[in-house]
DNA sequence: AGCACGCCGACT
DNA sequence: GTCGGCGTGCTC
């Protein structure tokens, strides 16, 4: 044994902590750390769990360093997964032990699991054969293996008895087979049959994931093309070469419907990853995504972080979908970080959508990704045909808010033995309740926004903050009796509408905010696909997910809704979640019909929508933003103030705040050197609700989220870091909202 | 994450 | 006089 051997080591170990540092601690010689191994070490006055980040030399003595404990059994981190937390840390500016903790929060107890024994009657009599003996013998006849819990149970006694009869011969303990902890799949199952833009694109996809490079793709194709289908041959290319493949969706849009189908085209279901399965399955999933034996992961979000032996494909579905957006603890968008993480894995990744992010489309645009684009409904359906419904000419009469033409066509459609959806993305009875005698508005006492009338609960309702009053008969201000009157339509007050138009129809009403929570709304709708329901009013809960095969018409009550919020993506967002609601329409080969109630027709949304062709609406946009001198996406950059994290946020805050000249790497340094970022002129201090409006209406250049008790200390504070002066106290974090490709 | 240290308001 | 609230800072 040479000194090199006998020597101990200094490693670099990163904790799973609000901490960016790696601590160096001295290894013993017996434990010959690698980098990634998981490990147990002194911090403070006790022991925590950390990762091996790198090792950094060898030393005989710990010297001033503290002892690294001991080694878990777990299996490492690859490097590309360190380099993963490492860039993921750099970029949403998070300590890099918060971003650990993401890649390790199941690790814990993913120890490789014991060998399961299980017993089998050798035949031998045992020496002392008591009653009991007798007992667990007789359930053990038949030559089948059984637990040794089955067999203490019937035979009604202890364990040991069990024990004591494999000593004495009668018993033989085995080895049990693992059990397996995802069903094992077959690339080749069943074979989708493709038509041709599908086949184009599958193959496509499948030479990527046989070339074994890092190559993005944006799957674009209408409701109903088969842009699973198109993706799943990734997938099966990626089990053919014996890799693995990660599939994301929107938490809400992973159902038992799609595993279903993912069931029939490999012969087996995938690995779930969502918040609610269970603490255990999560530990063997993860350990099985490490030893390579999980070949594909179906997950939400925080199944980017899991750690992958071989990860040869990533597909983002829905890819637009806001739920992919992490806003509390490390804020990031999981599908951009899906990006990164198929760039440092080498892997190919799939960006699918009907009606992808501008940013997606933009960067498809720019050449970044390939665009892959399915024009068709395969299975010869057809598009739903949408009509709009011009308020101004055709609206329904005062007090109501169904135009004629649409109660028309859901008469015809109930007659028919069909079904029809009414949407309204608007929870609650009316928006606005106001006092006609002397003009009062009920207005929240916590964040000043109109109250909403939930006439179901009884109740005034804030949909900013969640505040709840009853709703009074008389009005406070002018104590007049019975003129409270609600302004405006939502979804009860619909439902309401359409009880008395059809009063023998069978209505189903959904919105989140009803008792029963998801149970009842996943048997509501299991219910709606059944056909139970002739007409079925909801929120936007209805646009995801589910299925409805006997759907044929759509009406959306209040299109324009969402589009005068100031929200910068506002038509973005309605358009996408427009097209998603009307493209349900339609089954078999009978075409469904969309019929949209809008005070504005010919806005860009609605033309996009009434011809069916999203391209318009893409060129539309983009050039709009163009014309506002906005990048087509990483226009904005977040500041949050907190009071932790002080050191490290500090100095990204001053890099920010002076981006435009500024030299230190941070993110917000590129961006503005891409000419995203702009020197700001002020600085506000906006609290997290007024500031996305604030944002675009143009005042401000960046978007500043306050995080803070006081508000006349930040001020403070952000003025002194404007001048360049050193802060009186408080640290900041700073979060830049961009889109990574550009820093690739 | 824990845990200590420190600085202000209400108690035996 | 102290007990204890949480706001802040540190852990190799």
């Amino acid at each position: 044994m040479n000194d090199a051997d006998a020597a101990g080591q200094i490693v670099e170990v990163l904790a799973p902590l609000a901490v960016d540092q790696t601590y160096s601690y001295f290894s013993p010689p017996a434990l010959r750390l690698a980098p990634g191994e998981h490990v147990e070490i002194p911090l403070g006055r006790q022991s925590t769990y950390g990762v091996v980040w790198e090792v950094r030399g060898s030393a005989d003595t710990p010297g001033n360093l503290k002892t690294v404990i001991s080694r878990y059994a777990r299996p490492p981190l690859s490097q590309k997964l360190r380099d993963f937390v490492d860039w993921l840390a750099r970029y949403t500016l998070a300590p890099r032990g918060m971003a650990l903790r993401l890649a390790t929060r199941s690790a814990e107890s993913a120890e490789a699991e014991p060998d399961r024994l299980v017993y089998r009657a050798t035949g031998a009599r045992p020496q002392r054969e008591t009653p009991t003996r007798a007992r667990v013998l007789a359930a053990a006849e038949g030559g089948l293996v059984f637990s040794k819990k089955a067999l203490s149970g019937a035979a009604g006694c202890s364990p040991s008895v069990v024990d004591a009869l494999v000593d004495d011969g009668a018993l033989e303990a085995i080895k049990a087979p693992a059990s397996a902890i995802a069903d094992s799949l077959t690339s080749d199952y069943a074979q989708s049959t493709l038509e041709t833009e599908q086949e184009k694109a599958a193959s496509a996809l499948r030479s990527s994931v046989a070339l074994r490079a890092y190559q993005p793709f944006l799957l674009e194709g209408v409701t109903g093309s088969g842009k699973t289908e198109v993706y799943f041959e990734a997938v099966a290319a990626a089990l053919e070469q014996g890799e693995q493949a990660l599939v994301m969706m929107p938490e809400i849009a992973l159902t038992s419907q799609f595993l279903e189908r993912f069931a029939q085209r490999f012969g087996g279901r995938p690995a779930e990853w969502h918040s609610s399965v269970a603490d255990r399955k999560r530990s063997r999933i993860w350990r099985g995504c490490a030893t390579g034996e999980v070949k594909v992961v179906v997950g939400a979000r925080s199944a980017l972080f899991l750690p992958f032996a071989n990860l040869r494909l990533i597909v983002v579905d829905e890819e637009h979908d806001g739920a992919y957006k992490q806003e509390d603890g490390v804020c990031y968008h999981a599908r951009d970080m899906a990006v990164v993480r198929a760039s440092i894995e080498g892997a190919t990744l799939v960006l699918s959508s009907a009606t992808p992010s501008i940013e997606s489309r933009v960067n498809a645009e720019l050449g970044r990704y390939a665009h892959l684009r399915l024009r068709a409904r395969a299975g010869a359906r057809l598009l739903p045909r949408a009509d709009a419904i011009d308020m101004r000419i055709e609206g329904p009469g005062q007090g109501r808010w169904l135009a004629p033409r649409l109660a028309r066509a859901i008469g015809e459609t109930i007659a028919r033995g069909e079904q029809a959806l009414l949407f309204l993305n608007r929870r609650g009875y009316a928006p606005l309740t106001l006092c006609r005698s002397c003009g009062h508005r009920f207005r929240c006492r916590q964040c000043d926004a109109w109250l909403v009338e939930h006439r179901f609960r009884r109740a005034l309702i804030c949909h900013h903050c969640g505040y709840v009053e009853q709703r009074p008969n008389v009005c406070p201000e002018c104590d007049a009796e019975e003129t409270l009157s609600p302004c405006g339509p939502g979804i009860e007050r619909i439902a309401e509408e359409a009880a008395k138009l059809f009063p023998n129809a069978r209505i189903l009403v959904l919105s989140s905010d009803f008792p029963g929570g998801a149970e009842r709304l996943r048997r509501e709708l299991e219910e709606v696909a059944k056909g139970s329901f002739d007409l079925i009013i909801g929120t936007q809960l209805v646009a995801k997910g589910h299925n409805f095969p006997y759907l044929t018409l759509v009406g959306v009550v209040d299109a324009d809704l969402g589009l005068g919020s100031g929200d910068p993506r506002a038509s973005e967002r309605t358009f996408q979640l427009l097209a998603q609601v009307t493209g349900r329409a339609g089954r078999g080969d009978k075409p469904g019909a969309a019929l949209i109630q809008t005070y504005h027709p010919e806005h860009p949304v609605m033309r996009a929508l009434l011809c069916g062709d999203p391209e318009d609406f893409y060129a539309q946009e983009i050039s709009l933003r163009e014309r506002a001198g906005l990048p087509p996406f990483g226009r904005l950059a977040a500041l949050i103030v907190s009071g932790r994290d002080a050191g490290l946020a500090e100095a990204h805050a001053r890099a920010l705040v002076r981006a435009a000249h500024s030299l230190p790497p941070t993110p917000a340094y590129r961006l503005a050197a891409a000419g995203g970022l702009p020197e700001p002129d002020e600085i506000a201090v906006l609290g997290p609700a007024e500031a996305p409006i604030a944002l675009l209406r143009g005042r401000f250049r960046f978007r500043l989220l306050i995080k803070a008790p006081r508000r006349a200390n930040l001020q403070g504070f952000l003025r002194d870091l404007l001048e360049g002066g050193p802060p009186a106290r408080g640290g900041v974090r700073v979060q830049v909202d961009v889109d990574p490709q550009s820093f690739l």
